[in-house]
DNA sequence: AAGCATATGTGAAATATTTCTCAAACTGTA
DNA sequence: TACAGTTTGAGAAATATTTCACATATGCTT
């Protein structure tokens, strides 16, 4: 159990696992164990133990780990015990689909501004939500001191529109712009990008199907 | 250089080389190098040339790589030299973003089937897309030999359904809906869920803005 | 044509990550 | 209380992945 140099690769799953237990949760279940929770998730249970430890001991030897405590945890650790205040940058199909998302709600975030360069979109209501000018980020961002946001905006403007957030304060960016953005060491990014995770998938296609489109 | 047994990671790296190996004809750029493409996209060089040298050999020493060459290389190692047709299983926000998303076209996927179970949403047109009923999903696939799907449904559907379109021969799964999937073998998910990005990144972002409530 | 600068591809080395294994601890049962 | 069945946490071992380092090849300049 080391406190700091955790592996990054460790820490993206803790929000799986939160999933899972949270699942459990609605399901009444009260215990579960690596092994369960490995099965579920499709992960080996050494390696649920594993991550686990390098935080502390949250289980019991012979029971298993207590759902609620784990999730109690795990929520400390990855710093959920509060709301964080998101931003959404750009009001297109897809900042309009994440503005309306009701996912983000029970799980520590909450959209509360968004932004559009667009004059006749500004002023529209998303979810109750009033769409603010582009121009404003620096100041609303700063205002309200909001340190996360989403890119939905087009590739061509992700840059610079980062560079904005960034200034304004912005300490971790989720994109859905396809390019990869750069930023200062202290910003943290993750992408979203549909066509790449498609592509990654393709590879193991192998086109058998050329079988049906042979003469016969 | 190997043939099989090519490290999955490896091959997530290389949709996004190609991603911006497609930005750089864009600017009409010829030839660039693994150090370049590495510090666009803040890999190493070395490790490039590494995931590269698994397909062959595609740069020239002292010059680097032609643009055009590798991407028609990455293309067809990721079987890209074709159109990939994808379902998309649901038509709310997210499968309302997803179909009308533009993104999909010049890169090899092109959405060709929308479902539903809402009897309230079917016929409806989306993006010139007619909605089908859910009904329907195993017929249509099947009969357009379609093999990818994503989907776009809450949680609680998204077994059963995932279960429906691998039934119609459905063998890459991109995912929306925050829930790991039970799949067999030769079906490849991915996931995509917002919140366990922004998850994996609060657990950096320490709260120091509690300096700035405190009494002054 | 020679010399310099650049850049690939690749074994070897260094790191990182996962899996194995098992002592120790807990529960339930007799 | 003793015993059987579970399950954790963690050191050790096994794998996987990344980085290093360099021989070799190319282009450019003089």
């Amino acid at each position: 159990m080391s406190v700091d140099n955790i592996p990054k690769i460790v820490i993206s799953r803790l929000p799986v696992y939160l999933r899972a237990l949270n699942r459990m949760v609605q399901n009444s279940q009260l215990v579960t164990s690596s092994h369960e929770l490995g099965k579920a998730l499709g992960i080996s249970s050494a390696q649920i133990r594993k991550d686990l430890s390098h935080f502390g001991e949250f289980g019991k030897q012979g029971t298993g780990y207590q759902v609620e405590f784990l999730i109690t945890q795990l929520r400390q650790i990855l710093n959920l015990d509060r709301e964080w205040e998101v931003a959404v940058i750009g009001s297109g199909d897809i900042g309009h689909a994440i503005t309306r998302y009701q996912g983000f709600a029970d799980r520590g975030f909450r959209v509360t501004a968004i932004f559009d360069s667009d004059p006749s979109k500004v002023g529209t209501k998303i979810n109750g939500l009033e769409v603010q000018p582009a121009d404003d980020i620096i100041k609303v961002l700063r205002e309200r001191n909001i340190q996360i946001a989403m890119l939905a905006i087009p590739a061509e403007y992700a840059q610079s529109a980062t560079d904005t957030i960034v200034e304004a304060g912005v300490r971790a960016i989720l994109s859905y712009a396809p390019i990869s953005l750069n930023v200062p060491d202290h910003v943290k990014v993750r992408y979203i990008d549909p066509v790449t995770h498609l592509q990654s998938m393709t590879f193991y296609l192998s086109t058998e199907d050329d079988l049906l489109t042979q003469p016969l």
